[in-house]
DNA sequence: AACTATTCTTGACAATGTAAATTTTACAAA
DNA sequence: TTTGTAAAATTTACATTGTCAAGAATAGTT
């Protein structure tokens, strides 16, 4: 006799359009700028209401992150669709990398602050981030193995990774010094990620 | 006949030891923790007094920002002082760039936050900033012109400085996956700047 | 000792995250 | 159709924050 409990559609509804509305609001205004009650507004609803489908505006950041990443896989994936050359296969991902990052700055952000959620707090954010980072890890294993020496792949991955995340944090933090566009260094980035493997 | 307004040296003095508290709340709680009120109560002085020696909260977080950045210049000054290998040097620039990365994570967290204020709002900031940058600049001129390849030298110390700072940010963010600690990754890192230059 | 410009404190306000209380809603039984 | 009820949604309320404005204290000159 009671009321309906929302199905679990419904609730995966509400907070995929949630999450969806915060990543607009993120992309204008930025980041903090964000509040709960902002948010509500622009969902239509009242200030509480939030707090049914998620446990907290850390939650519902954390699923943003987690929307973030699983878009930013999808990217890296996309590139790499179809692309036999393992070394073709490197700088499609590099640049997808870096398109990705200037497309969505805010998004990125929030993806890579530097201080979040203790390891093991939210895995699915954690399970798209390894998905991510997984088809440049596959690639550099192809190319190494094309190269006769494997092994060191997980290694060559992650510094390649932090190159280019160190580039394109350094522009989004505006450090870049006058005369070194990021432009400029991706060319020699990629160029000598090629050479040096 | 009025009372006598504050010395320069006053300001500077409240300001430097308010600068000081703030960092180390910083390396106690975290970031964000840091309230005005929590600092002006732990320098022993009423809410609003910081008020008067600071325009407002991003101010004084910009001040803790030039001053790690004032500490980690003076750590890569020091790293590289009376070293004359150029090769030698940029070894020792890169641990010191860990060291105090690790020593200082929430100095480095605000430092290089992917958020900042616009170039040109605070002058001191960017001035320790490319002092900070200076050393690895000249020394990668160094190594260079030893090598005989002069020229890009902005370019190839933008890159080893990103490099370094996407495996730390990495290592901070903890996106480094299992198998590879910002140790193995390092050791990697400076053998190839080493041999690709 | 008294005036006054300056420093410092107190009180207040708006915004925010969130808890508790209250109201509304939808469904099923009477 | 009416009504009971549990879930959903809203409204109220509160603590914390950054910051403004008014008041209180302070020090140095006359």
């Amino acid at each position: 006799m009671p009321r309906a409990a929302l199905t679990d559609e419904q609730i995966h509804a509400f907070r995929r359009r949630a999450v969806e509305v915060a990543t607009a609001l993120f992309a204008e205004e930025g980041y903090r700028a964000v509040t709960l009650r902002s948010l509500a507004a622009a969902l239509g609803v009242s200030p509480m209401t939030p707090y049914r489908y998620f446990e907290n505006k850390e939650d519902l950041f954390a699923m943003v992150r987690t929307e973030a990443f699983r878009r930013f896989a999808d990217a890296q994936r996309d590139a790499v669709r179809d692309v036999d050359e393992p070394e073709e296969a490197l700088l499609r991902l590099g640049r997808a990398y870096v398109e990705f990052a200037l497309r969505e700055p805010n998004a990125y952000r929030i993806m890579f602050e530097l201080r979040q959620a203790p390891a093991g707090t939210y895995p699915d954010l954690e399970a798209e981030q390894a998905r991510a980072f997984s088809y440049l890890h596959r690639t550099v294993e192809a190319v190494l193995e094309a190269q006769g020496r494997g092994g060191d792949a997980l290694r060559h991955a992650h510094l390649m990774w932090a190159q280019v995340h160190g580039l394109v944090s350094l522009h989004l933090a505006e450090k870049l010094l006058l005369g070194c566009s990021l432009e400029d260094l991706l060319a020699g980035a990629f160029e000598e990620s090629d050479a040096g493997g």
